[in-house]
RNA sequence: GGAGGGAUGGGAGAGUGGCUAAAUCCACCAGACUGUAAAUCUGGCGCCCGACGGGCUACGCAGGUUCGAAUCCUGCUCCCUCCA
Protein backbone atom coordinates (compact mmCIF):
# COMPACT_ATOMS: atom_id res chain seq x y z
CA UNK A 1 0.00 0.00 0.00
CA UNK A 2 2.12 2.49 0.75
CA UNK A 3 5.26 3.04 -1.40
CA UNK A 4 9.16 2.74 0.13
CA UNK A 5 9.77 5.98 -1.92
CA UNK A 6 9.59 7.59 1.26
CA UNK A 7 12.86 6.06 2.34
CA UNK A 8 14.56 7.56 -0.10
CA UNK A 9 16.15 10.85 0.29
CA UNK A 10 15.97 12.78 -2.85
CA UNK A 11 12.03 11.80 -3.11
CA UNK A 12 11.41 13.28 0.63
CA UNK A 13 13.35 16.22 -0.21
CA UNK A 14 11.28 16.97 -2.91
CA UNK A 15 7.87 16.56 -0.80
CA UNK A 16 8.89 18.68 2.23
CA UNK A 17 11.14 21.01 0.64
CA UNK A 18 10.15 22.24 -3.39
CA UNK A 19 7.20 23.88 -3.24
CA UNK A 20 6.97 24.37 0.02
CA UNK A 21 6.51 27.50 2.25
CA UNK A 22 6.18 25.75 5.81
CA UNK A 23 5.03 22.50 7.67
CA UNK A 24 3.66 22.74 11.07
CA UNK A 25 4.94 20.80 12.66
CA UNK A 26 7.84 19.35 10.19
CA UNK A 27 9.29 16.34 12.27
CA UNK A 28 5.85 15.12 13.68
CA UNK A 29 4.78 15.46 10.08
CA UNK A 30 8.09 13.10 8.38
CA UNK A 31 6.76 10.94 11.39
CA UNK A 32 3.53 10.37 10.62
CA UNK A 33 4.73 9.51 6.85
CA UNK A 34 6.46 7.19 7.98
CA UNK A 35 3.98 5.75 10.58
CA UNK A 36 2.76 2.95 8.15
CA UNK A 37 -0.56 4.13 8.10
CA UNK A 38 -2.12 6.14 5.39
CA UNK A 39 -2.70 9.47 6.00
CA UNK A 40 -5.95 11.21 5.28
CA UNK A 41 -5.16 15.13 3.43
CA UNK A 42 -7.68 17.49 3.89
CA UNK A 43 -8.03 19.63 0.89
CA UNK A 44 -11.37 22.17 1.12
CA UNK A 45 -13.00 23.70 -1.80
CA UNK A 46 -15.24 26.62 -1.70
CA UNK A 47 -17.55 25.91 -4.73
CA UNK A 48 -18.17 29.66 -5.47
CA UNK A 49 -14.92 29.77 -7.54
CA UNK A 50 -14.59 26.49 -10.13
CA UNK A 51 -11.44 27.95 -11.49
CA UNK A 52 -8.43 26.09 -11.07
CA UNK A 53 -5.25 27.98 -12.10
CA UNK A 54 -1.42 27.67 -11.64
CA UNK A 55 -1.78 29.04 -8.13
CA UNK A 56 -3.91 26.44 -6.76
CA UNK A 57 -1.89 23.69 -8.93
CA UNK A 58 1.26 24.28 -6.53
CA UNK A 59 -0.80 22.55 -3.80
CA UNK A 60 -2.43 19.81 -5.82
CA UNK A 61 0.30 18.47 -7.16
CA UNK A 62 1.74 18.57 -3.92
CA UNK A 63 -1.17 16.45 -2.53
CA UNK A 64 -0.38 14.43 -5.81
CA UNK A 65 3.44 13.37 -4.88
CA UNK A 66 2.41 12.30 -1.67
CA UNK A 67 -0.81 10.12 -2.97
CA UNK A 68 2.13 8.45 -5.14
CA UNK A 69 3.51 7.45 -1.93
CA UNK A 70 0.40 5.89 -0.78
CA UNK A 71 -1.70 8.73 0.94
CA UNK A 72 -5.16 9.45 0.47
CA UNK A 73 -6.77 12.86 -0.15
CA UNK A 74 -10.26 13.97 1.55
CA UNK A 75 -11.54 16.69 -0.75
CA UNK A 76 -14.25 18.68 1.23
CA UNK A 77 -16.59 20.40 -0.67
CA UNK A 78 -17.90 23.45 0.79
CA UNK A 79 -21.70 23.41 0.02
CA UNK A 80 -22.65 24.27 3.50
CA UNK A 81 -20.54 27.73 3.33
CA UNK A 82 -21.08 28.36 -0.24
CA UNK A 83 -25.05 27.72 0.60
CA UNK A 84 -24.85 30.95 3.03
CA UNK A 85 -22.47 32.90 1.39
CA UNK A 86 -20.86 35.80 2.95
CA UNK A 87 -23.55 38.12 4.44
CA UNK A 88 -21.05 41.20 5.39
CA UNK A 89 -21.60 41.91 1.65
CA UNK A 90 -18.07 42.68 2.00
CA UNK A 91 -16.40 40.01 -0.58
CA UNK A 92 -18.24 39.54 -3.68
CA UNK A 93 -16.21 36.24 -4.07
CA UNK A 94 -18.70 34.62 -1.70
CA UNK A 95 -22.10 35.05 -3.36
CA UNK A 96 -24.73 32.94 -2.06
CA UNK A 97 -25.36 29.64 -4.17
CA UNK A 98 -28.05 27.27 -4.66
CA UNK A 99 -27.68 23.62 -4.40
CA UNK A 100 -28.31 23.33 -7.74
CA UNK A 101 -25.02 25.45 -8.50
CA UNK A 102 -23.39 24.37 -5.81
CA UNK A 103 -23.53 20.82 -7.84
CA UNK A 104 -22.48 22.51 -11.04
CA UNK A 105 -19.94 23.89 -9.71
CA UNK A 106 -18.53 20.65 -7.99
CA UNK A 107 -18.61 18.85 -11.29
CA UNK A 108 -16.77 21.84 -12.82
CA UNK A 109 -14.31 22.15 -10.28
CA UNK A 110 -13.35 18.17 -10.03
CA UNK A 111 -13.33 17.62 -13.77
CA UNK A 112 -9.99 20.03 -13.40
CA UNK A 113 -9.25 19.25 -9.88
CA UNK A 114 -8.66 15.35 -10.93
CA UNK A 115 -6.55 16.37 -13.82
CA UNK A 116 -3.90 16.71 -10.86
CA UNK A 117 -4.84 14.49 -8.14
CA UNK A 118 -5.42 10.32 -8.09
CA UNK A 119 -9.13 10.17 -8.12
CA UNK A 120 -8.56 6.59 -7.08
CA UNK A 121 -7.03 7.60 -3.74
CA UNK A 122 -9.76 10.98 -3.26
CA UNK A 123 -12.23 10.95 -1.12
CA UNK A 124 -15.02 13.27 -1.63
CA UNK A 125 -16.86 14.48 1.40
CA UNK A 126 -19.84 16.97 1.30
CA UNK A 127 -20.04 19.65 4.33
CA UNK A 128 -23.13 19.55 4.50
CA UNK A 129 -23.35 16.02 6.19
CA UNK A 130 -22.06 17.35 9.50
CA UNK A 131 -23.13 20.68 9.36
CA UNK A 132 -26.42 19.55 8.03
CA UNK A 133 -27.73 18.79 11.37
CA UNK A 134 -25.96 20.85 13.55
CA UNK A 135 -27.84 22.58 16.00
CA UNK A 136 -27.19 26.34 17.72
CA UNK A 137 -26.14 24.46 20.44
CA UNK A 138 -23.57 23.13 18.55
CA UNK A 139 -22.44 26.48 17.10
CA UNK A 140 -22.19 27.54 20.12
CA UNK A 141 -20.03 24.82 21.74
CA UNK A 142 -17.86 25.03 18.64
CA UNK A 143 -17.51 29.26 19.51
CA UNK A 144 -17.19 28.94 23.46
CA UNK A 145 -13.50 27.32 22.94
CA UNK A 146 -12.33 30.33 21.02
CA UNK A 147 -11.54 33.75 22.42
CA UNK A 148 -11.65 37.27 20.23
CA UNK A 149 -7.79 37.69 21.34
CA UNK A 150 -7.18 34.07 19.38
CA UNK A 151 -8.70 35.68 16.38
CA UNK A 152 -6.79 39.18 16.53
CA UNK A 153 -3.51 37.21 16.16
CA UNK A 154 -4.24 36.90 12.40
CA UNK A 155 -3.07 39.65 10.99
CA UNK A 156 -6.21 40.16 8.83
CA UNK A 157 -8.14 40.89 11.61
CA UNK A 158 -5.34 42.77 13.70
CA UNK A 159 -5.16 45.09 11.09
CA UNK A 160 -8.77 45.69 10.12
CA UNK A 161 -9.32 45.88 13.82
CA UNK A 162 -6.92 48.89 14.36
CA UNK A 163 -7.84 50.41 10.67
CA UNK A 164 -11.43 50.65 11.81
CA UNK A 165 -12.68 48.90 9.45
CA UNK A 166 -15.72 46.27 9.73
CA UNK A 167 -15.22 42.76 10.34
CA UNK A 168 -18.03 40.59 10.23
CA UNK A 169 -19.01 37.71 13.09
CA UNK A 170 -19.95 35.37 10.19
CA UNK A 171 -16.37 35.85 8.91
CA UNK A 172 -14.84 34.74 12.43
CA UNK A 173 -16.67 31.77 11.87
CA UNK A 174 -15.76 30.36 9.25
CA UNK A 175 -12.47 29.55 10.18
CA UNK A 176 -14.14 27.89 13.12
CA UNK A 177 -16.37 26.18 10.46
CA UNK A 178 -13.79 25.00 8.22
CA UNK A 179 -11.93 23.83 11.40
CA UNK A 180 -14.88 21.79 12.42
CA UNK A 181 -14.26 20.02 8.76
CA UNK A 182 -10.87 18.90 10.07
CA UNK A 183 -12.27 17.56 13.65
CA UNK A 184 -15.44 15.64 11.01
CA UNK A 185 -13.12 13.76 8.69
CA UNK A 186 -10.31 12.90 10.89
CA UNK A 187 -7.36 14.58 9.17
CA UNK A 188 -4.19 14.34 9.70
CA UNK A 189 -2.71 16.98 7.27
CA UNK A 190 -4.48 20.50 5.91
CA UNK A 191 -3.05 22.02 2.84
CA UNK A 192 -3.36 25.99 2.26
CA UNK A 193 -1.69 28.66 1.17
CA UNK A 194 0.11 30.87 3.57
CA UNK A 195 -2.57 32.78 3.34
CA UNK A 196 -4.77 30.08 4.86
CA UNK A 197 -2.13 29.67 7.92
CA UNK A 198 -4.57 30.87 10.72
CA UNK A 199 -7.20 28.79 9.38
CA UNK A 200 -5.20 25.77 9.35
CA UNK A 201 -4.17 26.45 12.70
CA UNK A 202 -7.36 26.84 14.73
CA UNK A 203 -8.06 23.40 12.81
CA UNK A 204 -5.31 21.71 14.65
CA UNK A 205 -5.82 23.59 18.09
CA UNK A 206 -9.79 22.27 17.39
CA UNK A 207 -8.88 18.76 17.20
CA UNK A 208 -6.50 19.21 19.82
CA UNK A 209 -9.27 19.68 22.20
CA UNK A 210 -11.53 17.36 21.10
CA UNK A 211 -8.88 14.65 21.67
CA UNK A 212 -8.30 13.65 17.82
CA UNK A 213 -4.19 13.79 16.99
CA UNK A 214 -3.82 17.42 15.72
CA UNK A 215 -3.62 17.87 11.64
CA UNK A 216 -0.14 19.09 10.50
CA UNK A 217 -0.62 22.12 8.17
CA UNK A 218 1.19 21.71 5.06
CA UNK A 219 1.47 25.70 3.91
CA UNK A 220 2.28 25.73 0.34
CA UNK A 221 3.99 29.38 -0.97
CA UNK A 222 1.72 31.94 -2.75
CA UNK A 223 2.67 32.03 -6.35
CA UNK A 224 2.38 35.30 -8.05
CA UNK A 225 0.16 36.25 -10.98
CA UNK A 226 1.41 36.79 -14.77
CA UNK A 227 1.97 40.30 -13.62
CA UNK A 228 4.41 39.27 -11.33
CA UNK A 229 3.48 41.06 -7.83
CA UNK A 230 0.37 40.07 -6.85
CA UNK A 231 -0.98 36.76 -6.12
CA UNK A 232 -2.69 35.08 -8.67
CA UNK A 233 -6.46 35.16 -8.92
CA UNK A 234 -9.39 35.07 -11.01
CA UNK A 235 -10.43 38.27 -9.90
CA UNK A 236 -7.25 40.24 -10.09
CA UNK A 237 -7.18 38.52 -14.12
CA UNK A 238 -3.63 37.69 -13.37
CA UNK A 239 -3.98 34.23 -13.96
CA UNK A 240 -3.11 31.37 -16.02
CA UNK A 241 -6.32 28.20 -16.04
CA UNK A 242 -5.01 24.54 -15.96
CA UNK A 243 -8.10 24.31 -18.31
CA UNK A 244 -7.27 26.86 -20.71
CA UNK A 245 -5.92 26.20 -24.17
CA UNK A 246 -2.32 25.17 -25.07
CA UNK A 247 -1.73 28.60 -26.60
CA UNK A 248 -3.15 30.12 -23.77
CA UNK A 249 -0.95 28.44 -21.59
CA UNK A 250 1.87 28.89 -23.43
CA UNK A 251 1.07 32.66 -24.49
CA UNK A 252 0.51 33.60 -20.80
CA UNK A 253 3.52 31.65 -19.71
CA UNK A 254 5.69 33.84 -21.81
CA UNK A 255 4.47 36.97 -20.48
CA UNK A 256 5.75 36.43 -17.38
CA UNK A 257 8.31 38.67 -15.54
CA UNK A 258 11.65 37.07 -15.95
CA UNK A 259 11.95 36.67 -12.12
CA UNK A 260 9.22 34.90 -12.33
CA UNK A 261 10.72 31.83 -14.12
CA UNK A 262 12.78 30.18 -11.37
CA UNK A 263 9.48 30.11 -8.90
CA UNK A 264 7.29 28.84 -11.70
CA UNK A 265 9.85 25.79 -12.44
CA UNK A 266 10.41 24.88 -9.12
CA UNK A 267 7.07 25.11 -8.00
CA UNK A 268 4.97 23.94 -11.02
CA UNK A 269 7.32 21.40 -12.93
CA UNK A 270 9.26 18.14 -12.18
CA UNK A 271 12.63 20.22 -13.81
CA UNK A 272 15.40 18.17 -12.01
CA UNK A 273 16.74 20.42 -8.96
CA UNK A 274 20.22 20.25 -10.42
CA UNK A 275 18.73 22.02 -13.96
CA UNK A 276 17.05 24.69 -11.92
CA UNK A 277 20.45 25.31 -9.90
CA UNK A 278 21.86 25.75 -13.50
CA UNK A 279 18.97 27.57 -14.16
CA UNK A 280 19.63 30.12 -11.53
CA UNK A 281 23.26 30.55 -12.02
CA UNK A 282 23.00 31.10 -15.88
CA UNK A 283 20.15 34.18 -14.90
CA UNK A 284 22.37 35.42 -12.44
CA UNK A 285 25.46 35.36 -15.31
CA UNK A 286 23.34 36.93 -18.07
CA UNK A 287 25.11 33.85 -19.86
CA UNK A 288 21.47 32.69 -21.16
CA UNK A 289 18.44 34.64 -22.66
CA UNK A 290 15.88 34.55 -20.16
CA UNK A 291 13.46 34.41 -23.26
CA UNK A 292 15.04 30.67 -23.68
CA UNK A 293 14.32 29.52 -19.97
CA UNK A 294 10.36 30.49 -20.34
CA UNK A 295 10.17 28.57 -23.32
CA UNK A 296 10.92 25.80 -21.74
CA UNK A 297 8.80 26.38 -18.81
CA UNK A 298 6.10 27.19 -20.97
CA UNK A 299 6.43 23.81 -23.14
CA UNK A 300 6.66 22.12 -19.80
CA UNK A 301 3.82 23.97 -18.42
CA UNK A 302 1.30 22.97 -21.99
CA UNK A 303 3.04 19.11 -21.67
CA UNK A 304 1.67 18.69 -18.46
CA UNK A 305 -1.33 20.43 -18.96
CA UNK A 306 -2.11 18.81 -22.17
CA UNK A 307 0.28 16.92 -23.62
CA UNK A 308 3.95 16.79 -25.27
CA UNK A 309 2.68 17.21 -29.22
CA UNK A 310 0.31 20.11 -27.68
CA UNK A 311 3.73 21.55 -26.35
CA UNK A 312 5.64 21.63 -29.52
CA UNK A 313 2.51 23.48 -31.43
CA UNK A 314 2.17 25.64 -29.05
CA UNK A 315 5.49 26.92 -29.66
CA UNK A 316 5.36 26.31 -32.89
CA UNK A 317 2.34 28.90 -32.99
CA UNK A 318 4.34 31.57 -30.76
CA UNK A 319 7.41 30.89 -32.16
CA UNK A 320 5.96 31.58 -35.97
CA UNK A 321 2.95 34.34 -35.16
CA UNK A 322 4.41 36.20 -31.50
CA UNK A 323 7.93 36.10 -32.61
CA UNK A 324 7.97 36.09 -36.69
CA UNK A 325 4.94 38.33 -37.01
CA UNK A 326 2.64 35.85 -38.82
CA UNK A 327 -0.71 34.58 -39.07
CA UNK A 328 -2.04 31.95 -36.85
CA UNK A 329 -3.31 29.10 -38.67
CA UNK A 330 -6.20 28.35 -36.33
CA UNK A 331 -8.40 31.97 -36.55
CA UNK A 332 -11.69 32.15 -35.77
CA UNK A 333 -14.48 32.88 -38.38
CA UNK A 334 -16.82 35.52 -37.96
CA UNK A 335 -20.10 34.76 -39.88
CA UNK A 336 -21.73 38.22 -41.93
CA UNK A 337 -24.72 38.26 -41.70
CA UNK A 338 -25.45 38.69 -45.47
CA UNK A 339 -23.67 38.88 -48.34
CA UNK A 340 -23.53 42.12 -49.17
CA UNK A 341 -23.37 43.13 -45.48
CA UNK A 342 -20.09 44.76 -45.84
CA UNK A 343 -21.64 47.14 -48.30
CA UNK A 344 -21.37 50.67 -46.67
CA UNK A 345 -20.71 49.39 -43.58
CA UNK A 346 -18.67 51.15 -41.07
CA UNK A 347 -15.42 49.41 -39.69
CA UNK A 348 -15.87 49.96 -35.96
CA UNK A 349 -19.49 48.45 -36.15
CA UNK A 350 -17.87 45.39 -38.06
CA UNK A 351 -15.13 44.90 -35.17
CA UNK A 352 -18.14 45.30 -32.63
CA UNK A 353 -20.35 41.92 -34.13
CA UNK A 354 -17.00 40.06 -34.50
CA UNK A 355 -16.17 40.64 -31.03
CA UNK A 356 -13.17 42.45 -31.40
CA UNK A 357 -14.00 45.29 -29.58
CA UNK A 358 -16.77 45.95 -26.85
CA UNK A 359 -18.29 48.91 -28.19
CA UNK A 360 -18.15 51.26 -31.23
CA UNK A 361 -16.19 53.92 -29.11
CA UNK A 362 -13.56 51.06 -28.39
CA UNK A 363 -13.22 50.05 -31.98
CA UNK A 364 -12.72 53.88 -33.09
CA UNK A 365 -10.25 54.01 -30.89
CA UNK A 366 -8.27 50.94 -31.38
CA UNK A 367 -8.59 52.03 -35.22
CA UNK A 368 -6.68 55.49 -34.76
CA UNK A 369 -4.07 53.87 -32.78
CA UNK A 370 -3.14 51.60 -35.46
CA UNK A 371 -4.13 48.76 -33.60
CA UNK A 372 -6.36 47.31 -36.73
CA UNK A 373 -5.21 45.66 -39.95
CA UNK A 374 -7.02 43.92 -42.58
CA UNK A 375 -5.11 41.12 -44.13
CA UNK A 376 -1.97 42.81 -42.36
CA UNK A 377 -2.12 45.98 -43.93
CA UNK A 378 -2.82 48.73 -40.85
CA UNK A 379 -5.86 50.59 -41.86
CA UNK A 380 -6.34 54.03 -40.01
CA UNK A 381 -10.32 54.54 -41.93
CA UNK A 382 -13.19 53.66 -40.17
CA UNK A 383 -14.79 52.08 -43.14
CA UNK A 384 -15.21 48.66 -44.35
CA UNK A 385 -14.86 49.13 -47.93
CA UNK A 386 -13.00 47.44 -49.92
CA UNK A 387 -12.97 44.53 -47.11
CA UNK A 388 -13.95 41.45 -48.81
CA UNK A 389 -15.37 37.97 -47.72
CA UNK A 390 -12.05 35.86 -46.38
CA UNK A 391 -10.23 38.56 -45.24
CA UNK A 392 -8.78 38.84 -41.77
CA UNK A 393 -9.44 41.16 -39.11
CA UNK A 394 -6.69 42.02 -36.76
CA UNK A 395 -7.35 43.91 -33.69
CA UNK A 396 -4.29 44.12 -31.09
CA UNK A 397 -1.82 41.78 -30.97
CA UNK A 398 -4.10 38.91 -30.23
CA UNK A 399 -7.26 39.03 -31.54
CA UNK A 400 -8.00 37.86 -35.26
CA UNK A 401 -11.01 36.95 -37.04
CA UNK A 402 -11.37 36.04 -40.33
CA UNK A 403 -14.80 36.91 -42.51
CA UNK A 404 -16.89 33.98 -43.56
C1' G B 1 -29.90 54.94 23.53
C1' G B 2 -27.02 59.81 22.43
C1' A B 3 -23.51 62.82 19.42
C1' G B 4 -20.66 63.32 15.15
C1' G B 5 -18.59 61.73 10.29
C1' G B 6 -19.23 59.32 5.60
C1' A B 7 -21.25 56.76 0.81
C1' U B 8 -17.92 59.52 -6.18
C1' G B 9 -15.94 55.74 -12.24
C1' G B 10 -12.57 48.42 -11.77
C1' G B 11 -9.71 50.12 -6.97
C1' A B 12 -7.71 54.30 -4.08
C1' G B 13 -9.08 59.29 -3.80
C1' A B 14 -10.08 64.94 -5.28
C1' G B 15 -14.15 67.87 -6.17
C1' U B 16 -18.89 71.60 -1.93
C1' G B 17 -24.10 75.34 -7.56
C1' G B 18 -22.29 76.29 -14.03
C1' C B 19 -15.32 76.12 -16.50
C1' U B 20 -17.11 68.33 -14.38
C1' A B 21 -18.10 62.45 -18.35
C1' A B 22 -15.82 64.30 -13.13
C1' A B 23 -8.35 66.09 -10.88
C1' U B 24 -4.52 62.59 -9.46
C1' C B 25 -2.63 57.67 -8.67
C1' C B 26 -3.15 52.33 -9.59
C1' A B 27 -5.19 48.75 -12.73
C1' C B 28 -6.55 48.15 -17.77
C1' C B 29 -6.35 48.85 -23.52
C1' A B 30 -3.48 50.33 -27.84
C1' G B 31 1.07 52.17 -30.31
C1' A B 32 6.71 52.75 -30.23
C1' C B 33 10.95 50.08 -28.30
C1' U B 34 11.59 44.69 -27.22
C1' G B 35 12.57 38.77 -25.64
C1' U B 36 4.24 38.98 -25.96
C1' A B 37 10.11 40.25 -19.76
C1' A B 38 11.29 44.65 -17.07
C1' A B 39 11.99 49.85 -17.62
C1' U B 40 10.68 53.98 -20.66
C1' C B 41 7.82 57.08 -24.02
C1' U B 42 3.01 58.22 -26.58
C1' G B 43 -2.18 57.92 -26.98
C1' G B 44 -6.65 56.09 -24.72
C1' C B 45 -9.89 54.45 -20.90
C1' G B 46 -19.29 55.56 -19.91
C1' C B 47 -22.75 54.50 -24.20
C1' C B 48 -24.74 56.03 -28.93
C1' C B 49 -24.82 58.98 -33.45
C1' G B 50 -21.57 59.47 -41.05
C1' A B 51 -19.49 62.79 -35.48
C1' C B 52 -13.14 68.35 -34.89
C1' G B 53 -20.03 68.41 -33.60
C1' G B 54 -24.49 66.31 -31.12
C1' G B 55 -27.44 63.18 -27.86
C1' C B 56 -28.13 59.96 -23.68
C1' U B 57 -26.80 57.92 -19.02
C1' A B 58 -23.59 58.53 -14.47
C1' C B 59 -21.21 60.67 -8.37
C1' G B 60 -25.75 55.20 -2.27
C1' C B 61 -31.70 55.31 -3.16
C1' A B 62 -36.23 58.49 -3.77
C1' G B 63 -38.09 63.19 -4.12
C1' G B 64 -37.43 68.72 -4.05
C1' U B 65 -35.08 73.86 -4.77
C1' U B 66 -32.74 76.23 -9.16
C1' C B 67 -32.27 78.71 -15.82
C1' G B 68 -28.53 74.96 -14.08
C1' A B 69 -26.87 70.03 -8.73
C1' A B 70 -21.85 65.06 -7.60
C1' U B 71 -22.19 69.82 -5.11
C1' C B 72 -28.16 72.98 -1.61
C1' C B 73 -32.93 70.86 1.01
C1' U B 74 -36.14 66.53 2.71
C1' G B 75 -36.88 61.39 3.50
C1' C B 76 -34.74 56.48 3.14
C1' U B 77 -30.75 52.64 3.07
C1' C B 78 -25.97 51.28 4.48
C1' C B 79 -21.13 52.19 6.85
C1' C B 80 -17.66 54.35 10.45
C1' U B 81 -16.14 56.96 15.07
C1' C B 82 -16.90 58.54 20.08
C1' C B 83 -20.02 58.32 24.53
C1' A B 84 -23.54 54.89 27.24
Amino acid sequence: MLSDAIKDEGVMRRVLKRGVHDIIVESEFVERLQGGRPLRLKMGFDPSATDIHMGHAVGLRKLRQLQDLGHKVVLIVGDWTAQIGDPSGRSATRPMLTAEQVRENAATYMAQFFKIVDRDRTETRWQSEWFGEFSLTDVIGLTSRFTVAQFLARDDFANRFKANQPIAITELLYPLLQAYDSVAIESDVEFGGTDQMFNLLVGRDLQGMVGQTPQQCFLMPLLPGTDGVQKMSKSLGNYIGIDEPPDEIYGKTMSLPDNQILPYSEYLTDIADDEISEMRAELAAGSVNPMELKKRLARELVAQFHDADAATNAERNFERTVQGGQMPDDIPEFALPAPDALAGMRLSRLLVDAGLASSAGEARRLISQGAVQIDGERVSEDSAAGIEVGAVLRAGRRRYVRLV
